[in-house]
DNA sequence: ATTGGCACTCAGATCCATTGAGTGCTAATA
DNA sequence: TATTAGCACTCAATGGATCTGAGTGCCAAT
């Protein structure tokens, strides 16, 4: 539909617009670039691409500016990726290398990712959604304070202080711990409601009491926890790029802040051909974030996709390489999270 | 030193720029203040403050502004601070009523401050320096791993996820654990290394290897924690009253994200008059924050106190209704805790 | 000690002319 | 048909120049 060389003119006009933040015009495009035409026939194209509404004049006269629309058009076009510099990669390897529990390692891979991108980078906790049991563990804090644990395969951990106010002996600790993980461990979270009520109606004698007061706040858990949670981090790269913003980035940092709207976001993003989903402008129904873009890719456990990690930044980013740190740190994760895990 | 009047004077000057964000004249300040006398006697009163530098004229002629110093003297008169409205003692009390673990409290802290004061809330993790161990947990994950968990007296829990090559014994592991319990519940972190390692030594036969792998990753456990840690909330309220930071506000937000910054910042504040602390402008140390201050409060667990719950923002703040919310916050924190913890 | 009066200052708003990058169109050219 | 040179036109941005007014500092009078 598009014929060649205005393709390439968008694409230039895009990286230049990128690298300047000025309107690009027809006679810089020339200079910079050696399409072999004049600046008048670069006009004409620049005339069809506006007709397409793949860049606009933000004054009668002045240079172009992409729209989204044309954003898209130049990742969608993007046959590959700026791949990460040696620097970069020693960084990822260097973070990678330390094995530890699951909050250490996204709290260091939204850090990474947010040092490599200059963006707001963000990761999501795996969600408990298609997790499963690994372990339940009931520990004694003191005589009349028991801490329930609940770790799933995913590597997650969630923890509740429980009182019981009078008191417990730790035999029958001991024998609702057996119980629960004998007819827990292994299932899948959504089952665990199911499960865990009929345990609490079973048991007898000593341990009903404690049972009756367990399982709800084992149900809890699962519950507070099927709620989403998202780590973000260099929220200040944002403010450095404020004029990339119009008005106030207040109401970005606002919207950005409220993990809800985020989650939502991300998680309706599907991946599409380098691995990468983004969305681009007004592309995301969020009105605080028209001109704001996201990148992200999911991160993998056991083959199947748990969470999603990127970053979120101007419009006017360069998508080449942030797309290529956005799915490196994801790979690395998988690998992460794959081995020690 | 300084006459009544001219004192007067200056805390209209204060209240009046704080909320107007204009430097304010000897005109506007006899129109809404009664001080019964004329705007000529008002000009003189002023040429004293600005002889003691309590406030400056940002430009030859035009209204005056508070200085750091005439801040100061400003919150160091003040008698009383704005109590809580009704309906923030309700969100206080909302938010007190549930009981759950540190992390949730101290997160759900946070948010609240921010919430009552629109300003950057944060809250500092109890520090694992004074505290000591109440409880040490070995919990069998799979056939190759073990989480090791350490839990504190302030409730602070934290847990590593260790790897076994070989494999183990469950009946070693509980060995293992009765002996760390024995030996460290109720001994300061402090303590936790010499000890810990007398452990791994003494230890014989098949538990040898196990403890000499344990007792490390603790030893690592205790120290990664005494690590301090600060939670934030509420970075875009920082974003809303740009205009308060001359030039960008980026680098403020940069120096906030740095943990280390900040934690040395708050460590270092005393408390005063109203059991709350603070730094005004240049009082700190750290040149990205002259324009910021800070006001925090200590909070309590068993008479001590254990770390420090505040907020930041511009120099022009309402520091009394951020005074009274900080300092009520942190009672009802110090509550909080000696409560369900 | 306080006040009215007055000359003075200066940031900010308003207006105007200039500049120049960039456009769209047309007629000529390959 | 695609490209190009040429040209008139547009309009944001820039830089005075001028005006305005809130506010000051000082002095003489009370």
């Amino acid at each position: 539909m598009i014929p060649d060389r205005p393709l390439e003119v968008l694409k230039a006009i895009v990286r230049d617009y990128i690298a300047s933040k000025e309107p690009v015009g027809s006679k810089s495009l020339v200079e910079r670039h050696s399409f072999g035409v004049s600046a008048a026939t670069i006009r004409n194209d620049m005339a069809i691409l506006e007709e397409e509404e793949l860049i606009v004049a933000p004054h009668t006269s002045s240079g172009r500016v992409p729209t989204d629309k044309g954003y898209r058009m130049f990742v969608d076009q993007l046959s590959e990726v700026k791949p990460l510099s040696a620097a970069e990669k020693v960084a990822i390897e260097g973070f990678l290398s330390k094995s530890s529990d699951l909050d250490e390692t996204l709290g260091q891979t939204v850090r990474l990712l947010s040092q490599l991108t200059n963006q707001v980078a963000l990761v999501q906790y795996p969600s408990l959604g298609r997790a499963s049991v690994r372990h339940i563990e009931i520990i004694s804090i003191d005589e009349k304070r028991l801490l329930l644990m609940l770790i799933t395969d995913s590597g997650r951990i969630q923890q509740h202080v429980l009182e019981i106010p009078g008191g417990y002996e730790s035999g029958d600790v001991e024998k609702l711990r057996n119980m629960l993980n004998e007819s827990l461990t292994g299932k899948g979270l959504a089952e665990v409601s199911a499960i865990a009520k009929t345990i609490a109606q079973k048991s007898t004698g000593k341990i009903k009491p404690l049972a009756e007061r367990v399982t709800p706040e084992l149900l809890a858990l699962v519950d507070a926890n099927s709620q989403e949670k998202i780590l973000l981090a260099g929220t200040s790269n944002l403010a450095r790029r404020e004029d990339d913003f119009p008005g106030s980035i207040s109401p970005v940092l606002e919207a950005i802040e409220e993990q809800v709207v985020l989650l939502k976001l991300i998680s309706e993003m599907q991946a599409d051909q380098h691995g990468v989903s983004l969305l681009i402008g007004r592309e995301n129904s969020v009105d605080a974030l028209s001109s704001t873009s996201v990148v992200v890719s999911g991160y993998e456990n056991q083959g199947s996709e748990i969470a999603k990690v990127g970053v979120i930044g101007p419009t006017r980013m360069d998508y080449s390489s942030n797309i290529g740190a956005v799915r490196a740190v994801a790979r690395y994760l998988t690998k992460s999270l794959g081995g020690p895990q």
